[in-house]
DNA sequence: ACTGAAAGTGGCGGACA
DNA sequence: TGTCCGCCACTTTCAGT
C-alpha cells in the first residue's frame, strides 16, 4: 500500500506522537498553518491507518503490574495452525504482543502481570490450554531501562 | 511508593488508556461526574507519574519501519558497567525498548529499522562501539499478531 | 489542498457548599 | 472534594479561492 506522506504529515505525526493530546490549534500554530487545514490532514492520517490510535501510557508500578516476562513458545505443527495459535494468545489481556519470529522457536510473546506467581496461573490456566504449544522459555525482566513505542520519523 | 488510586482513577484510566484524546467532557459524562472534578484527578494523575504521557500509535509501515528485531546483548563485565552500557543502548532512537534480564544474556533489546541491512549498519555503527558487549543473538520478527502497550486495569 | 468566518462546545479558573 | 458559573479558546463545518 502506498501511503505518500509528505513532510507536513511527517511532522505532524512527529509532535502527536510526543503529545496526542495537544490541541489541533497549538498544532497548526507550530507548523503555521490554519487550523482546518491541519485537521483534515489529521483525519486523513486516521482513516488511512497511519495513525492507528491514541493511548495514554501507565506506570505499570501505579496498578500492581510490576513484572515483565519475555516468552519464547515453541509450536508442535506446521503452517495451518500457526494463525489460529496466535489469535488465542493475543486473545489474552494480559499478553501485550505477539510476534512470530524466525528461527526455531515459533512466537514471542510479551506478557505482563502482578508478580511471579501470577504469571505462573495464567500460563497454566490459558496458556496450557492452547493446542499445539510443544514448549515455552520465559525470560523474566529484571529492570526495564527504556520502553518507548515512539518511531523514528524520517526527516524530510 | 504509593499511588492510591480508587475505582474512579481506575475508571479514568481505562478510557484514557483505550482514547487519550478524549475530552474531559465526554469523560465526566461517561462517569457521571462533573468535568472539573475529573480534571483535577487526571492532573494529579499526571504529577504522579501514573499517567506518563499521552501517545499516538503510528503504523510502522507507513513510515517504512518494516524491520523489527529482538537482540540479546551479553555483557562481559559485571554490576558497575551494566548501567552505562544500558544507557547508551537506550540513546539509540531506533532502540525501543532496553531490559536487563535474568539468566545468562544481560539484556534485552526491541529494534525497528527500515530493513535488515539498516539494521546491520545499525548494529555496526552504534552497538558495536559500546563497550562491554561480549556477543550478541538477533531475532528477527516475521509477522507481529499483536502489539498493544495496553496494562490490564483491575476492577474495583 | 488551504484559507477564513461563524456557530457551537469544551476548557479552565473562581466562588461556594 | 465536588459543583456551579462565566469567559475565553478551541473545534468543526462550510463557502470560497
Amino acid at each position: 500500500m502506498e501511503f505518500n506522506l509528505d513532510n507536513i504529515d511527517l511532522a505532524i505525526l512527529e509532535k502527536m506522537q510526543a503529545n496526542a493530546r495537544i490541541s489541533n490549534a497549538d498544532l497548526a500554530r507550530e507548523l503555521s498553518m490554519a487550523p482546518s487545514a491541519i485537521l483534515e490532514r489529521v483525519k486523513k492520517l486516521e482513516q488511512k491507518d497511519v495513525i492507528r490510535r491514541y493511548t495514554t501510557a501507565i506506570n505499570p508500578a501505579a496498578i500492581q503490574q510490576k513484572l515483565l516476562a519475555f516468552i519464547f513458545l515453541r509450536s508442535s505443527e506446521g503452517f495451518t495452525c500457526c494463525s489460529d495459535t496466535a489469535a488465542q494468545l493475543a486473545a489474552i489481556p494480559e499478553v501485550q504482543e505477539v510476534h512470530h519470529i524466525a528461527g526455531e522457536d515459533c512466537y514471542l510473546v510479551k506478557v505482563r502481570t502482578t508478580d511471579a506467581s501470577s504469571l505462573m496461573s495464567l500460563m497454566r490456566s490459558k496458556m496450557q490450554k492452547i493446542p499445539n504449544i510443544a514448549s515455552t522459555k520465559t525470560t523474566i525482566v529484571l529492570e526495564t531501562v527504556k520502553e518507548q513505542p515512539d518511531l523514528v520519523i524520517p526527516k524530510t
